[in-house]
DNA sequence: TCAGGAGAGCGAAACGTTTCATGCTCTCCT
DNA sequence: AGGAGAGCATGAAACGTTTCGCTCTCCTGA
């Protein structure tokens, strides 16, 4: 049976408050600090966190919470929010979801929220499907401090803490690429619409191009879901046959995927037939060499998990905590995938 | 401030006693089932676990603790192993190992066992870095199941569950599709020798050339580890170009990546100028078609996941279970990496 | 010399459950 | 009518911490 501080207090004398005042930090006096020690040392004693959660009303885990874990783009955030989590102690009580359509699993977020809050949480860091947030909203309530990642939610902003990257400024530079090119028939695919992070690439995406004075032809510009994947399909290989498209920008590493898979089946020739530039490459872009915005995931995921743990600390502590939004860049690597026009 | 079973009884008139035994599916009158399902629903109770696992002595939580989360396979395990233990009511709480070189995270291991032990517990998912299972000591001496996944340990047998592949056959079927195409001179690279994995794998190879007769070139037989890259890449190299070497085996998804970038370096064309065979391809295997034995990844760990809870459940009843060893299969994937010899 | 205060230790209560032993109330049978 | 026994309900203790309010000791400075 493990041992109790009951234990400690019997071999060393000392009282219960004491020896807890002391291994949660506290000042004793040296000769009772080494009988301590020592006692911990033979009876092999560690804090049972169950009766510390009890009376504390804190857990010691930050819950997380992703849409999907079927990219390296998700499985960095996971690598490095564990990382960062656990070296200031906090355990990582994961949850992904898995439905299938987009409303689905915008229930399925909520239903794993509640789930993560029932077991226990101090902090909770998301990368969420609801973008009105309405899932966050007991979290909060609970005065459960929430980091968001990868995608902001404006309804909450000052309430929450955010880590995301600059897409606008990662897109741009992405267009900018193709149009010093000279390229100025550019079909961007992006994810589905109303989307944070979606309409924000699209935007640097038209800025770009409106810096040059031109306004991009709407029916370039491709919102892909589950619906039209056929329908885009046809529309992008018949612009770029007939030549009305030289160059294509895929917005995330899952329509590039799509986008390469396509250009295989048709024999489509990247660049000789068509130019490409992507946000994230695929894991292995140095065997495609895509040009692409490359994210700073580590970082990202660096940054979430220890504003997360910050926060955390704060809530338990009772103190005041100011929610932070933090943006970083993308880096543009520059592969072989465009050729000039 | 969150409802408690007090409020219940207070609401109700009922003992906690017999609160306690409801929520637990305990039988009471209908009558009082009706006041307590209405004073939940009221109140919006639900139980505090921190109490609960304080009294009942587990957590509702599965460890997880894998070596690295760097590619599609562990990314796979995470995500279904998930999927498995929520399902089943248990949160699960991961770790991952960031550690370089194998020593460390050899070390690393058993510390993340500690810490996930001292956070609680109620059953462990381990693809163990310690091949002799000496981190597992501790756990299985508290009364903790733990589930092996993709790697067994054979000192352990008996008195842990595991859900492996077979490796032996996959990678004999994997050699006999070369040695159909009429290969002999099959050059093999696998991880680091000292290994579960690598050692079943290379058995496999090695008794598909048996069986035809002939004991395949040792010299051929890389295992690749941080130290040697440089020389296995080197001789590697020089035998295909000598044309000693007709084709190519990669013993695991890391060691295939670091061939094919490798033979784009050097300009040497699959299948042309030499075939490729491969357990697990990259996650687009359908960009690059290369011929591999695919490993039914949802069904291993969703395995796991569920052999972790059955356990762990049977290890709260305080009734016996024995520990499973499943094993599971891949299958053939035929790309257009192999060419006739 | 003594008031005041800092520093350390202590006892007891509390956190929200589960569970054991006991007690009560029916029902049903003889 | 009386008794056995099934079926529920209950009070109280226990799980292992933390923390509040108190006491005691010892030191400082006027």
């Amino acid at each position: 049976m493990a041992a109790t501080i009951k234990d400690i207090s019997r071999q060393t004398g000392l009282s219960l408050a004491t020896i807890s005042k002391y291994l949660n930090g506290g000042n004793v006096l040296e000769k009772n600090r080494a009988l301590i020690d020592q006692a911990v040392a033979e009876l092999d004693y560690t804090v049972n966190e169950a009766a510390r959660s009890l009376k504390t009303k804190h857990s010691g885990y930050i819950g997380m919470l992703i849409p999907s874990l079927t990219n390296s783009f998700m499985m960095s955030m996971v690598n490095h929010v564990q990382a960062a989590v656990r070296a200031e102690g906090w355990g990582m009580s994961l949850c992904c979801l898995h439905s299938g359509s987009a409303p689905q699993r915008q229930e399925e977020e909520r239903e794993a929220t509640r789930f993560l809050m029932q077991k226990g949480i101090d902090g909770l860091i998301n990368m969420p499907m609801n973008e009105d947030g309405i899932h966050l909203k007991e979290v909060l309530e609970a005065g459960i401090p929430v980091t968001l990642i990868d995608k902001n939610i404006v309804e909450l902003a000052g309430r929450v803490s955010a880590v995301v990257i600059d897409n606008v400024g990662a897109c741009r530079m992405l267009t900018d690429e193709l149009l010093n090119a000279g390229h100025r028939r550019i079909a961007a695919v992006f994810d589905e619409r109303n989307n944070y992070t979606v309409s924000r690439r699209h935007e640097g995406y038209r800025d770009a191009c409106l810096q040059r004075g031109f306004e991009p032809d709407p029916s370039l510009c491709f919102f892909m879901d589950h619906q039209n994947a056929g329908e885009v399909r046809e529309q992008l290989l018949a612009r770029i046959r007939q030549h009305e498209v030289t160059a294509v920008l895929t917005g995330s590493e899952s329509r590039l995927r799509y986008v390469l898979r396509l250009f295989r089946e048709e024999n489509i020739r990247i660049p000789e037939d068509v130019s490409l530039a992507s946000i994230d490459g695929v894991p292995d872009f140095d065997l495609a060499e895509i040009t692409s915005a490359v994210q700073p995931k580590e970082e990202l995921a660096r940054a979430a998990g220890e504003l997360a743990c910050a926060s955390a600390r704060a809530a338990i502590r009772g103190e005041e905590y100011l929610p932070q939004l933090r943006t970083m860049n993308a880096w543009l690597f520059r592969g072989r995938s465009i050729r000039p026009c």
